[in-house]
This record gives C-alpha cells, structure tokens and sequence, in this order.
DNA sequence: AGTCCAGCTTACTCATAGTAGGTTACTTGC
DNA sequence: GCAAGTAACCTACTATGAGTAAGCTGGACT
C-alpha cells in the first residue's frame, strides 16, 4: 500500500469527488441499508459529520452518487449519438453506448438501474430475481416453441426485452386510467410481433 | 371503530396472515426501510417478539410478503390461460391478467415489481424515477417524429416498453460475456422494428 | 388437578443515523 | 510577521429501531 499523503487536508470539490467514489463502491458491495456512514468515513480517512458537512443525510450522499452516475452516462451517450446517419442510427449508437457504460462502469450503473442499492444482501432481492428468471424461462421456452431457428441465446435476449417491458409498462400502467389492461396487453403484443410500426397487416 | 374482538388470542397460521396483511400495508405506505416493526405488532395488536417468532427477521417478513403476491399472481395468470385457443393467446391473456392484478392489488404487485418498497419516500427513488421519465420523454418524442400516426399514448406506451426492454436487457447484459454490447443493441433494434420473429427482410 | 406448550409479554442490548459544539491549520489583509 | 477569519476537521454525544433473553398464561389433554 502507498504510505504517500495518507491523511491529507483536501479542499472541499476533492474531498466530496472521494466521499462520492467511496460511497458508490460500498453501496455496491454490501447495498445501500448495510453499508454504514462510519465505514465511508473511515475509507476516506475522515470523521463521520464531514460526510454530513457535505451531503445532507446517507439518502443525500445516494442522491449525489446517482446524479454524478447519470451525469457521465448522458455524456457519454451524447458522444456516442454525434454523427449518427439517421434517427435508426441514432438510437443504435445510444443503445451500444448504454450497454457498454453499464459493463464498464458496473458500480455506477447499478446504482442507476439495479435494485441492488436498495436490497442487496437481502433474501427479497434473491426472491424477486428468482421470480423475474422463472418468468424469463418461461417465456423463453414460449418462443422457443415459436421461433426454432433462434439460438438459446436470442430466445434469452427475448425473454428479457419481454420481462423488462412488461415490468415497466405494468407500473405506467397503474398511474393512469385511459387505457384498460387488455388495450396495454394489445400494445405490447403489436410491438412483439409486428415491431414499433406495426401497421402492416397479416401477420 | 369495531369494538368486537379486539384483542384476540389467533392461532398461529391466522396470525401470520394478518401480519402479512399489515406489512404489505405498511411497507406500500411509508416503504420497507422506514416502516418500523413496532408498528407493525403494535397495528396487529400484538408486541414485537412476536413477528420475530414468526418471520425470523424483518427482512424475513418482506420475503413471506413477496411469496405470497407472487403466488396470488401466478394462480390468476394459470387460471387466465385456461382455455387459450394457442400461444399468441395465451401470451394475451397472461399479460391481461398481470396488468389487471397489478391494478387490483397495487401493494402486492408493488412489492414485487416495484423499488417502492425499498426506496420509497427517499430522494433518490425520486431522482432514478427522473431519470426514468426523462428517457421516455427523448423516445417518445424520437419515435413521434418517425410515426406521425401515433397518439401521445400509443408513443407513451412505446417508450415504456423501449426503456424497460433497456433496462432489463442491461443487467442480463452484464451477467454474461458471450454477447457483445453492439450484439444486444442490435437484437433489440431488430425486435423493435420488426418484432421478435425479425426475419421478415426489408424494413 | 396436574402437565404441557402455543401464544404472548416486558425489558432489555446493540448498531448506526444524525448532531452539538469545539479544535486546528491555512489563507488573507495589514 | 502576525492577527483575524474561516474551511476543514474532530470528539463525544442522542435517538431510534432491529433483534433477543427470559419469563408469564390460559386452555387442551391426559
């Protein structure tokens, strides 16, 4: 280890940068409940009100945490849509943008997306995944019937577009009452089959 | 109030439905973290120890929770797709049956389903569902300029579906490493444009 | 009419989020 | 240089809530 500056004064832009790097790997190694102010304090060789001094409360120092990870993403998206050919290839290169941020930057990207930060280490966290994989195999096993052409890997790659868009389209669905279940089913079932078009007939 | 029978001594099977009942209430309301197990006993009319008897631990409790929403879910979708006429409609009826139970029992779906339960009431369940909405928004609105037919839902609900097969895709994305991120961008667009068949040539 | 035990309680411990109030050392104006 | 001001930091606390130890009680079944 590098006995070099151990114990330094920082200004307050570094020290909060430190504060912020700390935190996001312990709430991605224990999750955001088990992980304790004390320890993120003395990962960053200061005493535990700095971190208040700064962030507010544990909840205010999450909420950094995550703007600083949507920051980099939107960055890194916005680079990667310059110079698209068409709106297609725009969204393609903000797709691969995304996918290669949440592979690379895992810690960030969790924080974003993953349930983890709220329940990692918890058996509810094992049982909800365990459901959405049950879900996954059973879908994946529907299309399998379907589609026997596709390899195992892009019925799972199916299988998981349907889980996540059903999820999602579930909750935008409770907080509105235009549209009835069956219409939504009808939707999502259109896309499935037919694309995001869908206008044209026989299917 | 019902003054009959409060304060009844239960057996133990009826016991724990009527705790579960309660913590599902509970954890809905205020979300996991901040509801306190005081509480809950003290709304069953029973003290602490006693949930602790029963559930082992309060993240025990969220766990029994989440079994029996889970159960509940999968006898409604089993029994909605008795008598499908094939697999397209049975896939129907499944999602029909989901959004109808994610509308009817709105607390049980949303412990399943949902980072409600662990982030609710938080700054930064806040800020991800922000980051959320604002993704619709640039998808629906990228997809409006490509379907001028399309009604403000019909767009809402496509961008729904594109940020949860997003999402979802992701973390699937990360467990593996066969599949490239130019691979999964690609297998996504392919089913958006022209549905999970995707051999049709010609978009 | 005694024994057993399921259902229940009181009264704790312990970990950790959050805070009050003070100390140290670097900068800035003279 | 040296006082004054303040940014960075500390020790030592409170408060809350998860989890537990140890014991009480009333009905069932010999």
């Amino acid at each position: 280890m590098t006995v070099t500056e151990r114990k330094r004064r920082m200004p307050r832009a570094e020290r909060e940068r430190q504060m912020m790097g700390v935190a996001e790997e312990i709430f991605a190694e224990r999750g955001y409940a088990a992980a304790s102010m004390d320890e993120i304090a003395e990962r960053c060789g200061v005493s535990k009100p700095m971190i208040y001094e700064y962030f507010g409360s544990k909840d205010g120092l999450l909420v950094a945490c995550i703007r600083a990870a949507r920051a980099e993403l939107a960055e890194n998206a916005t680079r990667a849509v310059i110079g698209a050919t068409s709106a297609e290839d725009a969204l393609r290169r903000g797709l691969v943008a995304f996918f290669q941020f949440a592979e690379s930057r895992r810690r960030s990207w969790a924080m974003m997306v993953r349930n983890e930060v709220a329940l990692a280490g918890t058996g509810a966290m094992d049982e909800i995944e365990a459901i959405r994989r049950e879900q996954v195999e059973i879908d994946a096993a529907m299309f399998a019937a379907f589609l026997p052409d596709k390899s195992p890997t892009e019925l799972e790659i199916l299988a998981q577009i349907v889980v996540g868009a059903c999820e999602r389209l579930s909750i935008w669905y409770v907080s509105q009452d235009e549209v009835t279940a069956v219409e939504a089913a009808e939707q999502l079932l259109t896309v499935l089959w037919r694309g995001v078009g869908g206008a044209v007939e026989g299917r």
